[in-house]
DNA sequence: GCAAAAGTGTTGTAGCTACACCCATGG
DNA sequence: CCATGGGTGTAGCTACAACACTTTTGC
């Protein structure tokens, strides 16, 4: 106690110590012939891939720079966006190969040691709607793709880390709240609902049983459609009830206590 | 597109709009007397009541920042903390109630607007064994307090908000965790633990379902040892089985699919 | 001995798993 | 006509809520 006190008096605080810069970064999730997506950007001087993200204006909230970025990637607005993670290890932005591109695309910055300092950033994941996006490359990188879960490889930085995390917030959620609505077209199948879930889940789940369960949540309708043109029996189309959808958010799908 | 390129090309960034300050709080949680306590600071200047917080070094991760926090206000060290939100409304840390105080304090800073930008804030929670906690204010507070959760008044800025959405992770994580194990005491009667879930959750359970159901996670071990000198029949006392408790961790409790 | 809390047992029900079975369709 | 996937039904099991009942202690 008196070891804290002493060190409460000697030491002077200079908020200077304190200096970080903020950023973001996002994993837009989408899904399309089966297989789930990510949205990820080719820098230019180094042809490294790497997670869509930005820095925030003094007047926005993360949640506000998210949304202006991914509106700048993927030409959406309203986007499903949540924060599920912020990290901050010090080493984390130590030699930023996104640097040079900064100075190539122009970037000015307050001081010679702007970029030394190192960078916090909060991690977003978005679940998009994957036939709306329009990849836009920024001005650091000259490509913007949609990659598959399972072909991603090295990635700038962090994000294979920070992708990771975005994936388990994800099955998190999925137990909770009947994700599903962001990812797929409006109108859609109970099989292709199926394998959105099997694939976030990385497990098989039992037809018949995944059907009864997920319609007693009654946050479905079946339509008089049914999808033509494919093999076999032509499966019937559903879309998402908003009305119910959104009390099932509220109320949440599990655990009692 | 011909659009963004345009806008692109117009923009000159530079990073003097991007500064932002970065800073944490921390709700810590405690259990005393069947209640569940938060510990609060007094300011110095406004006598308002806050959450302990602080800013984060260049060296540091914001876990081991809240970590250092924590250690100065509870002279606790291996604190049970969970990141769980960040705060970022431009308009949160506007009228700032702490700057006289840091200004008494002796806080030195860079440039005179540096109090003018706006504070993002991550929130964490902490969960500690009351009576191990030796609560001291910090240089902006002259006084350091648990309070009973249902007596907390209004906060500084938008600390209410932490509070609430802390509080709303915590019963989230209740549903999936044994948790308990950082809020009590060695040893502990069922009734103590069920005591803390009802206050966490808000609402009481069934005490003979409750104690079959908590047993039967297997994380708990029975002592001979009884609690002596209370009214009525005397309870046995219990302490968690470390093992299986992280075990149970790792596979969470609920939620299958 | 009686009030109050601890400890153990029982029963009905909801929801789940793991199947079997029939239907529709394209090749 | 048959392989394949869609749609519906059912039996057994598990987990849980809602109780009843007994035991132990302080006053």
């Amino acid at each position: 106690m008196e070891a804290e006190q002493a060190s409460n008096e000697k030491r002077i605080i200079t908020m200077k110590d304190f200096l970080s810069h903020i950023s973001l970064d996002c994993v837009v999730f989408g899904f399309h012939s089966n297989q789930l997506k990510v949205l990820v950007l080719q820098m230019k001087t180094t042809s490294t891939w790497a997670l869509p993200g930005g820095f925030v204006y003094e007047d926005e909230s993360m949640e506000v720079a998210a949304s202006r970025v991914l509106k700048e990637r993927t030409g959406l607005n309203e986007i499903f966006l949540h924060q599920f993670h912020v990290f901050s290890d010090p080493q984390r932005s130590k030699q930023n190969p996104a640097v040079p591109d900064m100075i190539l695309a122009g970037v000015t910055f307050p001081e010679k040691s702007w970029f030394e300092k190192r960078f916090i950033s909060v991690g977003f994941y978005a679940l998009v709607e994957f036939s709306q996006v329009n990849p836009q490359p920024d001005e650091l990188s000259d490509a913007c793709e949609w990659i598959n879960l399972e072909n991603i490889g090295i990635l700038m930085l962090d994000h294979n880390e920070i992708l990771q995390k975005a994936l388990e917030t994800l099955r998190m959620q999925l137990t909770f709240q009947p994700i599903g609505y962001n990812l797929l077209p409006e109108k859609f199948t109970l099989s292709e609902l199926r394998k959105l879930y099997e694939t976030i889940l990385g497990k098989e789940l039992d037809r018949r049983n995944f059907q009864r369960k997920i319609l007693a949540y009654d946050i479905l309708t079946r339509l008089e459609e049914v999808r033509q043109g494919v093999a076999h029996k032509a499966p019937a189309l559903y879309k998402f009830n908003l009305v119910n959808y959104k009390r099932a958010l509220d109320e949440g799908l599990q655990g009692r206590w």
